[in-house]
DNA sequence: GCATCACTGGACCAATCGGTCTATTGCTGT
DNA sequence: ACAGCAATAGACCGATTGGTCCAGTGATGC
């Protein structure tokens, strides 16, 4: 989620090439979509001539924006283990969960789209690009799924909770995004909770 | 929302070149973006020439954007007066709400994205667009609040349940187009509830 | 010292991009 | 019949796109 190298090519690069490129790569899909995105702009954020573009990622930008989409669920997956490992229930996880990323939101000043859905959704044409969102959107889901369980939540509550806390957190996401408010994300925790209670609503 | 000239371009043509432009670039920018829609492309949908296009939209490409986006959303102001209109209560309106575009995703086929934010959400130096948008978001959820109000909820109750309700939208439209399971949608309606039941959880 | 090889730097390419411009068409009012 | 004008049709443009290719370059093993 952070971005080491957004700020301008380092004089020094403490980074190899490959590992610039996918930052360069996750930062500037998520802001401007893969479509919107030029190799020449990439690169230059990058501070990466061609040649080491096709060198690292034979098949170019889609190679490199599936290793960018990874790199940025992984991340996610990190901040997901990190909030929900010392809370003692589910919602006070998913409550961090959107605390971080809220303060993240913040630091970076940049209101960024979800990295994955920003690099993958490219028409119905690319179905390699859909089918590998959806496993990383369905990574995030089972880790969260497994978190719940562990606190204590049966299977099928465990699904629906987690189902249900991503689908706000998107929802939330975009409407953050569109205010440029990132306290919307902070109030989502107020709706999470088991559906079980929802359920007499209906 | 339904897409009359998406089953390729009629042979005789019953819209104005106008119209048939916009309902393409409607069509197209939600499945594959802005930037990732191709001017070329975009007039073979709307079987204009390119000279139809810069007559009807001098700026081009950003002013059909603009009409495209706020013909969709009229669409949907249109989809949310018919459903709570009618509506007891604020949750059968917003029911109604899920039912109708579940079915129309499950009637065209597409998994198209949300039409405005596929056409506005283009890098954070495209203010204009992102203005835009928020204006246009901004509306769904002033005319849900209207409904809401109508429907017996307290201003600030009316409110809440709106933004909740399109936060949740937004993010079951997502996990619907990337599972392509429009039941997504339709079960969201079990967690759209006042969110003042909700306040004693946290 | 030399061969090897991962990596870099960038020239170069065809294709496509969004946009401009002009000629022509066809309806309208007079 | 003719003027006027909205609309159409598409040739054409420079810029930019993603991608290819090859000549270096520099560290490593021998």
């Amino acid at each position: 989620m952070d971005d080491v190298t957004t700020a301008g090519p380092a004089p020094d690069q403490p980074l190899p090439t490959r590992d610039r490129l996918i930052l360069a790569a996750a930062s500037l899909f998520r802001n401007k979509g893969y479509s919107g995105t030029g190799l020449a702009e990439l690169l230059a954020e990058a501070g990466a001539p061609k040649g080491s573009l096709y060198h690292h990622f034979p098949n170019g930008k889609s190679d490199l924006a599936l290793a960018a989409a990874n790199w940025a669920s992984d991340q996610m997956l990190q901040l997901i283990d990190a909030s929900f490992t010392p809370a003692p229930r589910f919602q006070e996880g998913a409550k961090t969960v959107c605390y971080k990323l809220a303060k993240l939101f913040d630091m970076q000043g940049k209101w960024s789209g979800c990295p994955v859905s920003a690099t993958l959704f490219e028409g119905p044409e690319n179905e390699a690009f859909h089918q590998h969102a959806a496993l990383l959107f369905e990574g995030w889901i089972s880790a969260t799924v497994a978190h719940a369980q562990r606190l204590g939540l049966a299977e099928t509550e465990a699904q629906a909770a987690a189902e249900n806390f991503y689908i706000l957190l998107q929802g939330g996401w975009q409407l953050a995004r569109v205010r440029r408010d990132s306290d919307v994300i902070r109030a989502l925790h107020l709706q999470i909770c088991p559906p079980m209670q929802l359920q007499k609503n209906d």
